[in-house]
DNA sequence: AGCACGCCGACT
DNA sequence: GTCGGCGTGCTC
């Protein structure tokens, strides 16, 4: 009884430090203040779930700036030792001295940069996560373990011998005389990582290195390399009219926050915009950051970046190792990398003289991360232009609705791209009804004729779905009987490559059943076309043709990928059957016809931006099909060819489409015009995630009513899917017309539910949420 | 989140 | 007799 009141005031003081307490470290206090204090108490912030700073005592000598936020400790914490970051520094403590434990050690002489620091400051408080956790996702990983944050050398290859004599020596070795040539093309040698970016393998240089054609330079990587001068490699492109007004606007905005809208159809040559900014910002000495989707960092784009630049592009890709990512990191924040190119995780790149973000695609999904700490990039770009007092250009031929009411609303300057290179227009989609007809692996009489055209005057035929494996699912036909996962509330999709029923929820795999388990007959047909099953049809109906399938599937290893886009790009007639990987990005300069196989996943969808999404799937499909001299067409099979949305896609182009969802979204009173905060909790037990949520619900409304908050809460309800790989989830909703609003409401129920949560129940704080499920 | 402590079933 | 299951509590 005394326990349990114990237990509670313990929850109401650490809750009430949650809500009331917690600013954010002082930046007058940031380093450049004069003959700081020895403080008495280092305010730090540990890599923890726990939303609060930890309170220590400094030992050992301080640094010649003085402790000042931004520092890496290393301190013991409960049973181990972390690399904490001094937040604040105090001269008291709620908590008696005798609690207080000494820092073990102080990890750097100089503290972290103040833009990084500040920028996860704002996502932490933003996002509602741990301070000390946000800090952690932001560092790269050697700095996270602790490592110093010290210059460390690093290789430089150049060339020995004149070339011509280098590739005499290597008459039988050709990968060896391509990196010659390559090594050729840079006067001043190149690093390895700009080397085996490339695609060229270390033992390879090794090779070369061996029959001492090259030299190995160990140059530190402080070393400031001089990249003034001549700014460009090759001359920038000519610009149309539209393109040279949208930069004239860029140029106006460049000392200032300014952010723009760079709203252009595919093929407008947003790209070069983009260039000729980041070529004005150089011009000033700062630096551009540049953000791109996940599947938006290829080969290509990077080297249009590289070839136009005599600077260095930093590029920040999944594939680099952890000392590479410190190097990137350390050039950015030293100012030595005047362009830095990356994804979401990107935007934690601190700089030393920033001087513009871009964000391309804008609309992509994949800014958004889904678990852990759910940040959207493109929004984290713009509060950090905001703050650095830099311009911000969002691009995308489909922009989302919430970057598309700012353009109208006059926050955001809108600048329009409409015009092509090329004389035709972007091809129209043209609508192609399902209903009654017979389909081979997803495709009707019609479409297969088409592909027989285009096949016949030499074009390449891209045919869209966006189901991976062969079938989404395996049916029994005399009892209804279908493969569904033992662990979700979902199908099982069937694969021929191998053969089996695969989740793709949750990966549980099993073999593909001879006989129906429901009643032992041995008519299991498959439901429906992915795209292993297009793939055969298409490979039987145009044995003369091949057939690529681009896939996840297909291309687990990243060289399958490259490969098969060599070969696409020979522009051979041929069949690509794909996904959204294919759909996105990827310049397919031979496609004359693309088929949608099936438009309608979006269409009636139960989450609130499917059809944003899938329009913005269908435009970014149709956009790949046509090309200068030949124009395109785009098939789109639909079961729902009267279907209004549709219709005005199809008639009247995205931006139609998008003002007409903007209207309905203010009606539903859904984002843009309203921000919200779903919470999702989840559990073995259905019950304990239903009464998890039911518990929280009723705490957030009561303040909600004491308060008189005009926040609304939905909920609990059982989320789309309720059940995933066992777990069960219920979500609470809440929404509000102003940010500050929600955001009082959604730090209160994170507090509520840190001292409330059962131990099995697991929740999480969604800001800004994608979807709904 | 880790990582302890603590209290109940099948094993050398 | 103990190894180890996961329920509960704590981390300045």
């Amino acid at each position: 009884m005394t326990d349990k009141r114990r237990t509670l005031r313990r929850k109401a003081a650490h809750f009430s430090r949650i809500v009331h307490g917690g600013q954010l470290a002082d930046s007058s206090t940031a380093p450049g203040s004069a003959a700081p204090p020895v403080p008495r108490i280092l305010r730090i912030a540990v890599p923890t779930p726990l939303r609060r700073l930890f309170d220590y005592r400094p030992a050992g000598q301080p640094p010649a700036g003085g402790w000042c936020p931004g520092l890496r400790v290393k301190i013991p914490f409960g049973r181990r030792y972390l690399v904490g970051i001094v937040m604040e520094c105090a001269m008291e403590s709620e908590l008696p001295a005798s609690q207080l434990k000494p820092i073990t050690e102080r990890l750097d002489d100089e503290p972290l940069p103040a833009d990084w620091l500040w920028l996860c400051q704002f996502t932490a408080r933003y996002y509602q996560h741990s301070l000390g956790d946000t800090l952690h996702h932001a560092l790269p990983g050697p700095l996270r373990q602790g490592r110093p944050l010290e210059a460390r050398s690093r290789e430089r290859w150049q060339l020995n011998a004149p070339e011509a004599a280098a590739l005499d020596a290597l008459s039988r070795a050709p990968r060896q005389r391509e990196l010659v040539r390559l090594l050729a093309q840079h006067r001043h040698g190149m690093i390895t990582s700009a080397i085996t970016a490339q695609g060229y393998a270390r033992p390879l240089l090794q090779g070369l290195l061996d029959k001492s054609l090259v030299t190995c330079i160990h140059e530190p990587l402080t070393a400031s390399e001089s990249w003034s001068g001549a700014l460009l490699a090759e001359p920038a492109l000519p610009l149309n009219r539209e393109q040279a007004a949208a930069l004239a606007a860029l140029h106006e905005g460049l000392d200032r926050f300014h952010p723009c809208l760079l709203h252009g159809v595919t093929g407008s040559g947003k790209t070069e915009v983009y260039l000729q900014l980041i070529e004005a910002v150089l011009g000033q000495g700062r630096q551009a950051l540049v953000l791109v989707p996940e599947i938006g960092l290829t080969p290509q784009t990077l080297s249009r970046f590289r070839k136009r630049f005599r600077a260095p592009v930093v590029a920040l890709h999944s594939g680099l190792t952890d000392l590479e990512r410190l190097d990137a990191w350390e050039a950015a924040r030293s100012g030595r990398a005047p362009i830095v190119i990356g994804t979401r995780s990107a935007i934690f790149t601190p700089l030393a003289r920033p001087g513009v973000i871009i964000v391309d695609e804008e609309h992509d999904g994949s800014f958004k991360q889904q678990d852990g700490l759910r940040y959207h990039a493109r929004d984290l770009a713009m509060a950090r232009a905001h703050r650095d007092g830099v311009p911000i250009l969002l691009g995308s031929a489909t922009p989302s609705l919430e970057s598309l009411a700012q353009a109208r609303s006059g926050r955001y300057r809108h600048l329009r791209l409409t015009q092509r290179p090329s004389r035709h227009a972007p091809a129209k989609l043209e609508l192609v009804d399902l209903r009654g007809r017979q389909r081979q692996g997803g495709l009707i009489p019609p479409a297969i004729d088409a592909i027989r055209q285009a096949l016949k005057a030499e074009g390449q035929v891209l045919v869209f779905i966006n189901r991976r494996g062969f079938s989404p699912s395996l049916a029994c036909h005399q009892c209804g009987w279908i493969a569904e996962c033992r662990h979700c509330d979902s199908r099982m999709t069937l694969h021929r490559q191998p053969p089996r029923l695969v989740c793709h929820h949750c990966e549980y795999q099993t073999s593909q059943p001879d006989a129906c388990p429901g009643c032992g007959s041995a008519d299991l047909r498959p439901l429906g076309a992915g795209t292993e099953r297009s793939e055969e049809t298409l490979a039987t109906l145009f044995p003369d043709t091949p057939v690529y399938r681009i896939d996840r599937d297909s291309t687990r290893r990243k060289e399958a990928f490259d490969q098969l886009l060599t070969e696409i790009r020979r522009g051979e007639p041929s069949l690509l059957v794909g996904t959204q990987m294919l759909a996105k990005g990827h310049h397919l300069p031979h496609v004359t016809l693309v088929v949608v196989v099936n438009a309608d996943a979006g269409l009636y969808a139960s989450d609130f931006r499917a059809l944003e999404q899938s329009a913005q799937l269908l435009v970014q499909v149709a956009g790949r099909s046509g090309r200068a001299d030949r124009a395109g067409r785009v098939l789109v099979q639909t079961l729902h060819p009267d279907d209004p949305n549709l219709r005005l896609l199809a008639d009247s182009g995205y931006d139609a489409l998008a003002y007409q969802m903007l209207e309905e979204r203010r009606l539903a009173g859904l984002p843009p015009y309203r921000y919200l905060a779903l919470a999702r909790f989840e559990a073995t037990r259905e019950e304990d995630a239903r009464q998890a949520a039911e518990a929280a619900g009723d705490a957030v409304r009561q303040w909600l009513a004491e308060r008189q908050s005009p926040v609304h809460c939905l909920g609990p309800v059982p989320a789309p899917m309720e059940r995933r790989q066992n777990r069960y989830h219920v979500q609470l909703m809440l929404s509000a017309e102003k940010r500050s609003a929600l955001h009082e409401a959604s730090a209160w129920l994170v507090g509520w539910m840190e001292g409330a949560a059962s131990r099995r129940v697991r929740w999480s704080l969604d800001i800004d949420p994608m979807t709904l499920s």
